[in-house]
DNA sequence: AACTATTTATAAGA
DNA sequence: TTCTTATAAATAGTT
């Protein structure tokens, strides 16, 4: 729908993907409480943009009901791994417990968000204080391994993509050696390079260390589908342990 | 789209909304798919049909962790809904309804902590980083803000208490005023010191900037219950925020 | 943030 | 249900 056909692809140029982002966000939004009300169905949509911004919809409103319901779903068709205790005799009793149980994760929660701290006590606050400084820790450690593995990885695709090059152009030359022994057999030059016109075009090549824009077509053609965005949007110190 | 403009209305004609909803759900799966493959966006679609038959479309056909990423997203703005019926018609269903909760809130609660850090992609682990982070620093904020608040507190009564030290001192040197005018009266003195032996083992006084150790009698006394531990055990940069 | 040429989705009909 | 087709709607590229 629009000026020209799209590729189902991931759209590379970031500017283009935020803008189609945004434009689809509000059609699939506005198709999904469509069906809602035509059709009279329930309706729960998430959307996280690849920056990760939440966006969401939900037939009135009311997210949880429907996950709720989903969840019951899934659990229906899941493998029967609900090992149910024996079907507790007091059922009210063990509600109760689970309630509070989740009353209690959920302050938690809102604690290791940074959020209602008021009721804290200045000893909670310190021990809560050196628990996320070691969550903290511990995070940044396994990002860091996972950069690391992401960077080894592009770095064996590097090297594979360098050894292709060298083998086709490797093959150039014995072809142009070829010509230049068998000159009778020579064609007129079409292009502008000097290159023979069957191989030039066709020339796997990853352009490492130049510039972003551009080049992701040839990044796609060989199969380096590793995006270097995520590393590049890395803030300052995000190798430090 | 079609050949006529639709109202946005439930669709009255079963036949006709069933049809609908058929045509109309492929469409919008698809368009979620698009959004996801094209904007590199992560998209959780449930859908009940009126009937009650479930369709769902999930990035990567990753449901349960886009259901979890989005409960610490939304759990932030979430007010504890606790409308839940009082007793419910089903306690089975509802009992694992709350099980499915708990499970969910742990597993979140673990990465909070730093833990089962495995399964998260390089971005989330950036954006859970981040969320920390910002946590790390509403938590110590709030910890300066009850330091400084103890601080001044006993700052407050520092200044009463020496306030009464004056006002009793000034009584005492009258005393021994009055005393040296009506010699008369004096009494055998039992003590070593010069002192009234009335007033001495009363005397409330708070030795400040003196040694710890032994204070904490007249402390408490004096109705000085901020401890200080808390003060001297803060760890180095504690007043940074 | 608008515009508009096109593509896409789909309502109605077969 | 599925196919067809006229038409409404969405949107890609542009300004």
């Amino acid at each position: 729908m629009g000026r020209g056909k799209v590729q189902m692809k991931r759209i590379e140029n970031k500017i283009n993907r935020q803008v189609t982002f945004s434009k689809r966000r509000v059609g699939l939004l506005k198709k999904a409480h469509e069906i809602s009300v035509l059709c009279d169905a329930e309706v729960a949509l998430i959307c996280f943009s690849y920056k990760g911004k939440l966006f969401e919809y939900a037939t009135d409103s009311c997210m949880d009901s429907i996950l709720e319901k989903y969840e019951r779903y899934s659990f229906a068709e899941r493998p029967i791994v609900t090992n149910e205790p024996q079907t507790p005799a007091n059922w009210s009793l063990e509600y109760s417990k689970l309630k509070a149980r989740i009353e209690l994760l959920q302050r938690n929660h809102s604690h290791y968000m940074g959020e209602n701290l008021d009721s804290m006590s200045l000893k909670d606050l310190q021990m809560l204080e050196q628990q996320i400084d070691t969550s903290l820790k511990n995070i940044r450690s396994r990002k860091n391994q996972q950069l690391h593995q992401s960077i080894s990885e592009m770095q064996k695709k590097e090297k594979a993509i360098r050894e292709e090059n060298n083998m086709l152009e490797k093959k150039i030359k014995e072809r142009e050696k070829e010509m230049a022994v068998q000159p009778q057999w020579e064609l007129p030059n079409h292009g502008a390079n000097g290159l023979p016109f069957l191989m030039a075009p066709q020339l796997p090549c990853l352009n490492i260390g130049g510039a972003y824009e551009g080049e992701s077509a040839e990044a796609t053609r060989n199969g380096l589908d590793l995006n270097l965005d995520s590393l590049y949007s890395c803030h300052l110190g995000c190798f430090t342990t």
